[in-house]
DNA sequence: TATTCTGTACTATTGACAATAGTACAGTTT
DNA sequence: AAACTGTACTATTGTCAATAGTACAGAATA
């Protein structure tokens, strides 16, 4: 089981895709770990269950986790998951990065702001 | 007068103010300078007035810009405009990162991703 | 065997919001 | 006087998130 704080401007869907996402690959969701059911997941979101169905169902899209229908939806095996959840995300850090980039952000402020978040150099 | 690509998958809403910050901080629109007139900048668009219009209003709300009735609007004076679009874009980018770091991105991969984007260390 | 739980797949409705369309007003410029 | 400016409305359309409800087939379980 895990918990979801619903709290941001993003919808639910993508909020309860990200989560899970962030789940695991920090290695919280261990590889082949079965989920909580659609509908448990709703009932504990106070959500309803077709939303929670599509967040899965993209989490599967991705490579994330895979269901078995009967059975339960699972995270994705040998660690898989979790490296395609990282290699995501580093590509949305790109993007970020370049847009940044563009409007003017130098080299040494984004370095200012990477120690904050990182450490300094390690 | 400047132009603007309406291609990507926000809102024109959202596109033209994100352009219009760019080109600000950038310098391409110089502080004081008079931007196009509402209903020119909807015909060069192809788009709207009413969506450009209230794409001004958020900029003046974000202190990029100022309106005068009857007058026109005009890039924020002093260079306080750019500096804004600046800080806004840096702290887009530390959320950016944040989010990178939550989800296991590794500093060293963030490094190699600046390399590309703002050229190695100088 | 019967019940429950599972993923999955539909349809339908509501509400929010982007985008469009049209109009209007007051003030400046020409 | 005419054209142009920012601004402020109302109304409509379309998209999409979210909800609600139903249904089916297969696995697990009592």
């Amino acid at each position: 089981m895990f918990k979801i704080e619903l709290d941001g401007t993003a919808s639910i869907h993508d909020q309860i895709c990200s989560e899970i996402s962030r789940l695991i690959s920090v290695g919280v969701l261990a590889p082949d770990e079965k989920l909580p059911a659609v509908r448990e997941t709703a009932k504990s979101l106070g959500v309803n269950p077709n939303t929670v169905q599509k967040a899965y169902a993209a989490l599967e899209k991705n490579g994330l986790i895979y269901s078995v229908p009967a059975k339960g939806s699972y995270v994705a095996p040998g660690g898989m998951a979790a490296e395609a959840v990282r290699k995501e995300a580093a590509e949305t850090l790109r993007a970020a990065m370049e847009k940044a980039a563009m409007t003017g952000v130098s080299r040494s402020t984004a370095e200012e702001i990477m120690n904050d978040i990182w450490g300094k150099k390690g």
